[in-house]
DNA sequence: CTTGAATAATGAACATGTTAAGTAAATGGT
DNA sequence: ACCATTTACTTAACATGTTCATTATTCAAG
């Protein structure tokens, strides 16, 4: 720093050891290694969230849809737009509420999720020795414990 | 899932639990916390992340800088500009290589981030009451023993 | 000293993040 | 039944993420 700061007490810690730079940085670290997977099939890493999502719940809404894959609304209309020009889904209209899309992976994107999924099991099992069994059951105990801790009081 | 699945061993983890994700979702319950106070002095989070850097290190060039802001290369060079455009930051060229960006934060850039920091700050220390100062400090270490873990072999 | 390779930064093109506005369908009160 | 409100989704506009190509320097032989 040029000057000698003020020390009273509302200070920033430094820009490398705050949390959201920790996070960011082993989520690109992380990324980083499933990236060259999903582009060598021509699919983003959000495209590959909502198929994966989709390959779980069979049959969901759009909103629901953001809400799993962690996609936000106005993005995920784009990105389904272009998975049903792919042919990787298929898009209707909720029969009981016409607001509601409906939302439902086809057989060609569900053979496309079963033949990357040996590719992508076995990155992530390798990130899983390198971080330690032990470590990463931790740290994905912590991390579930600070969502919960943050996510109860989100409306305050 | 519709039909039971071969079990292989090569079957997909439940996207909500998988270190991505848990990771994607901390931070999003992170910077909602930060978004509004970013977005009340008219600048994003990547605006602020460059201009904390810049604050800290005083002089660095644009792939240093993006370094440590975790920002690629060509976003960076937008953000610069619009940066610059708003006086924040003084662009120049390295005297020695002529290829390098010589970057540093204005004094009205400065200024802008101590008026920010108090409440940065408080809103950070907020974060942490909520997770617990144990658990915070706890989940930092192992985010950056993950991290290590993972830059270590990076060039493999 | 010249030329080919490497480096630093920028430009281009497309996908996504982010906020605000818009549209259509459902809901609730009257 | 009517109408204002809410809900679910979509568009729009701009910033950033991501990969690839391009430009300007510098470096390294020869």
């Amino acid at each position: 720093m040029t000057d000698p700061e003020m020390r009273d007490g509302f200070e920033l810690s430094e820009t490398r050891h705050t949390l959201p730079m920790a996070l960011l940085r082993l989520r690109e670290l992380v990324m980083a290694e499933f990236r060259p997977i999903l582009s060598g099939h021509g699919v983003t890493e959000q495209q590959w969230r909502v198929m994966r999502v989709l390959f779980e719940v069979e049959e969901v809404t759009a909103s629901n849809l953001a809400d799993r894959a962690l996609i936000l609304a106005p993005s995920l209309s784009r990105i389904l737009k272009t998975l049903e020009a792919r042919g990787f889904i298929d898009l209707g209209r909720s029969p009981g509420d016409g607001r509601r899309a409906r939302i439902r992976l086809s057989d060609t994107g569900r053979a496309f999720i079963r033949s990357v999924s040996p590719e992508s099991a076995a990155v992530y099992a390798k990130i899983g020795e390198r971080i330690g069994a032990d470590r990463l059951e931790k740290l994905l105990t912590l991390l579930d414990q600070a969502n919960t801790a943050l996510d109860e009081n989100r409306t305050k």
